[in-house]
DNA sequence: CAACCTTTCGAAAACGTTTTCGTGTTGAAA
DNA sequence: TTTCAACACGAAAACGTTTTCGAAAGGTTG
């Protein structure tokens, strides 16, 4: 077992300095071209790579991102992780994800474990407890000591910061819209509970896509649902009691139920309902019928998401005199569009 | 901006010396009550948190553990990721992860990148390119610089280590069996190109299931496919032209798309045609008519995997005069079961 | 031959910890 | 009064780098 040589090996073996080992593998100038070669072939020899650990020590950065997402078990933010890798690699960048599990108390933990030197910045989608409580302490905590972070999906107006989001407000709208002006009139709304800020915005585009079109918005075709577990029974609820020609899902998984429980209704989709959901993942492109979505490019805001962060924690570095840089903070917004598939009529 | 505070200034402004400090914190009994207490309340005041990077040099341990994965936006990886989050976290350590995207060259820039002291172990499952490769170089290196490394799920018999898998074997015989003996005969497999490990054992296992019942394994009932986007015709051709009463997939996807081939073939699941899968992912939950499945529990898979690491990196520092370690590498098969759902007819 | 400049290298500090060892002070025992 | 233990603390080394500064050796110039 051949452990990992360093500067001092080297230098011990060649009977010279450490400073002359490090500014040989460097190509110092200072160092005659004799040593240098010499020194450089014995470190290739013993397969020499400095050790990060160091470095960072030195430099007072690890070139590291720290992310931390409610879940790593859903298509969306493993996309996003995707992104967030591609350009974090181009860049030299490593990656730390971290797992909130939607808890509020193991989202501060996380803060707490990577703030203490073990990454440079992070990115961040707050957990749906930390919306609910709206307590965001733990992440100005980290902002104050300095530490860039940016926030994706998401996200809250209480913190200023970058911020990556998709325009879910105006992507709602344009979705509701596109199933009136298809013809459907009483167009049902599955949602999530109010806290969850995505929720909240996608709901209020669809509330205004009906008032625009001078549709009344009637509560019996709202459906918030909290546990996609326990959803069948409001669903299957909604379907059998009111006359409903189109779904709005904010999520795949609640339109894969309602398509699911139609089914079982012996209503056709789309003949007889039609169904577009929010967030383009697998589900939607493999179940039959496959489904309209909103596309909600995860790779792009992840890329987006990095890029915003390397760019802060480069600049740091020119503007490292502390002179106030200039805090502007900014909002990125991903386009969406509709990709048109079997659950719509419309093609 | 309060930038973090070191021990240093606080020595400096209590006017004793860093050692000092560094005791009181942690409680030694060499250091008087008085300036004990003095010192802690002055370290939480200033939300005192000792730096990781400095620990993990001292040390020569980092406390976190690198995971590297062919990709991330694959439902069984993101399973057994938040597996290994979950015991990584119980003990006190952080995850990096990398993906390969199934390319050799990445897969061994993740490992170099890695193993430069960021480290203390690897979790990993060979990309693709590298089982068809057969290339482990790689991994031999960072073994040889003495770091433990738990392959998961695409292993290889070429490299000794710890390794957690599944019976892909014995599931796939137990799944065909099923089938069989629930009175299909004509039973179709879809499966991988050959260089992937468990695409070639479940497929292994359905050939024995077949020959144990007596039923002869015709190769037109095997269809071999190399990419998801590219496989309609393929399993078009084997539903409309042969008598095929059954078929197993040995992934997910595939099951989906035959099943969605069968319906425009006006093909009944599962009265005219029963399907199993392998992988227990939400498609299979979620399609209808859902899948019957092989569960291969990840997040099971993950905890396993991390056990095992940690395990050794733990007892790497009692054994730290290195002799000779019991070098028992072991092997962990995670239990598989069948998950009866709609796609068959036996319940 | 003296003064000076280049070339080439090494010593040391720094990053933030922990830990070993040494040392000065105090009080008590002899 | 001397001796010694107990107590409380500081200096320094170590982890592996990079970089600044100083210095020795040799060569060049006047």
């Amino acid at each position: 077992m051949r452990r990992k040589v360093t500067l001092k090996q080297i230098a011990k073996e060649l009977d010279v300095s450490v400073s002359t080992v490090s500014k040989s593998l460097r190509n110092s100038p200072e160092i005659s071209e004799d040593t240098r070669l010499k020194v450089q072939a014995f470190a290739k020899l013993y397969n020499y790579k400095p050790n990060n650990i160091a470095l960072s020590l030195k430099n007072k950065k690890t070139k590291t991102i720290g992310v931390v997402i409610p879940e790593i078990v859903h298509h969306f933010f493993a996309t996003v992780i995707t992104g967030i890798e591609q350009v974090a690699n181009e860049q030299g960048y490593n990656v730390i994800i971290c797992m909130s599990n939607e808890s509020f108390d193991k989202e501060v933990i996380n803060l707490e474990m990577l703030a203490n030197g073990s990454i440079d910045g992070f990115i961040m989608s707050l957990s749906k407890e930390t919306q609910q409580k709206a307590d965001y302490h733990h992440i100005m905590e980290v902002m104050n000591q300095g530490m860039p972070v940016v926030m994706f999906d998401r996200v809250t107006n209480e913190i200023f910061t970058d911020k990556v989001i998709i325009d879910d407000f105006s992507a709602a709208f344009d979705a509701v819209s596109f199933l009136i002006e298809g013809g459907a009139k009483k167009i049902a709304l599955l949602t999530t509970v109010d806290y969850v800020s995505v929720g909240k915005l996608r709901t209020d585009g669809y509330v205004k896509a009906l008032q625009t079109h001078g549709i009344e918005v009637e509560d019996k075709y709202i459906v918030k649902i909290e546990d996609i577990d326990n959803c069948d029974a409001k669903i299957h609820y909604l379907l059998n009691n009111e006359e409903v020609d189109a779904v709005f899902a904010v999520n795949e998984l609640f339109a894969v139920v309602a398509i699911k429980i139609a089914k079982s209704l012996a209503i056709n989709v789309p003949e007889d309902l039609e169904v577009i959901a929010f967030t383009d993942g697998i589900i939607s492109k493999y179940s039959t019928p496959t489904i309209t979505t909103v596309s909600q490019n995860g790779i792009k805001m992840g890329r987006k998401a990095a890029q915003m962060l390397i760019e802060r924690l480069e600049n740091e570095e020119n503007y490292d005199v502390e002179e106030e840089i200039i805090e502007q903070y900014k909002t990125e917004i991903i386009e969406t569009n509709l990709i048109l598939r079997d659950s719509t009529k419309t093609k």
